[in-house]
DNA sequence: CCAATTTCTTAACCTACATCAAGTGCCGCC
DNA sequence: GGCGGCACTTGATGTAGGTTAAGAAATTGG
């Protein structure tokens, strides 16, 4: 059941009574979003944190040469949004579209703001999960900088491996940051080494 | 007064009572980092967040080919720590460094977590400071998968005007992600521009 | 189950940036 | 105040990965 997953997921860092989880779940929204639909689009204003219950959402930028670059995806148990838009509530630069059906639980700033003062555990819970959101992005950073496209592919299978094989190839290739067509070339020269 | 920048430096998200104010000081730890000394070097614990308040510090990395990349800068009233470390207590992958004789207030992990229960609005107070680490780390991500180095050059100059003729030229070369050797060749190209 | 579309592969050629090397200028330190 | 080393420049050459193009394979939606 979607809501038990979220109330789990919170689990992994505070402890919630049952009428803080009542609270909570009060405040979030379900949607569905079917495959190839956005969630929010490049110049909107972020309003919600996504947590996905069901299916696989991706967010991505596309710059100004029309080349998408995948910056997230989120399968199942995972909080997705636009943090530059959510926290700054200026117009938005990603792109959250849906790869499969999708079911997710929705939990407007207005409310996660209300839950902050109302229930800190959650200040808590956000911070931790921001701060591990942070390192990811600089371990992104430092690979980007320093590792070849594969090795960042290696990261990517030891890090996704139930994303890898569930995924088209040029959403992978788009993640680690490398053409289709490179990509492919990479893969074979891959098999051939073994 | 060193202080008064920290303090200063928290109003911008939260406001303190004068005894709070005093819990806080009383936690911190001042510093003297002298040119080319380290507050925390590869390998070790981080077990600190250091406030800047005088000098410059850099933090990076450095790959297996031996090179080093700049992961951040931090000039007087920022915040400096090995975010991956300090979170898990595992051996850090950062060196942090003294571009020039600089001095800090340190705040200790254990304290930090006292702050949190002791005073609830520092825990929304570093949920705010890693939300807008985790942007900007977002954002520099971004920049390397989509911009040439020379529009990375044009950022790093719109977003750090008072570091970029402080900074020897190497250390900017490697914040954007090039050698010293290219980063000369590509200035002077600029140059040629204008 | 078929047609349309999207995804994947392969190949030839191209470019941004790296590497190596040699030289110049300059700043800090005894 | 001179010299040792570091920071910067410039040139020749190397390479990871991009671009363009065209066909083969796989999905998907009707």
């Amino acid at each position: 059941m979607p809501l038990d997953l979220i109330l789990h997921n919170l689990e992994k860092h505070i402890h919630l009574t049952r009428e803080e989880q009542e609270i909570f779940t009060a405040y979030l929204q379900p949607k569905k979003i079917k495959r190839k639909q956005y969630l929010l689009t490049y110049g909107e204003v972020c309003k919600y944190s996504a947590f996905v219950t069901a299916g696989c959402l991706r967010g991505y930028t596309v710059d100004k040469s029309g080349i998408e670059h995948v910056l997230s995806f989120a399968p199942a148990d995972w909080w997705i949004a636009d943090m530059y838009s959510l926290i700054s509530q200026k117009p938005g630069i990603q792109n959250i579209e849906a790869l499969e059906d999708t079911d997710v639980l929705l939990l407007s700033k207005v409310n996660q703001e209300k839950l902050y003062t109302q229930i800190p555990k959650f200040e808590h819970f956000f911070r931790i999960l921001t701060e591990n959101s942070l390192v990811a992005s600089q371990q992104r950073l430092i690979d980007s900088l320093s590792l070849t496209a594969e090795e960042r592919y290696n990261n990517f299978c030891k890090r996704y491996p139930t994303l890898i094989d569930h995924l088209p190839q040029k959403q992978i290739a788009s993640y680690i940051g490398v053409t289709p067509e490179f990509f492919s070339r990479m893969k074979s020269v891959i098999v051939r080494k073994k």
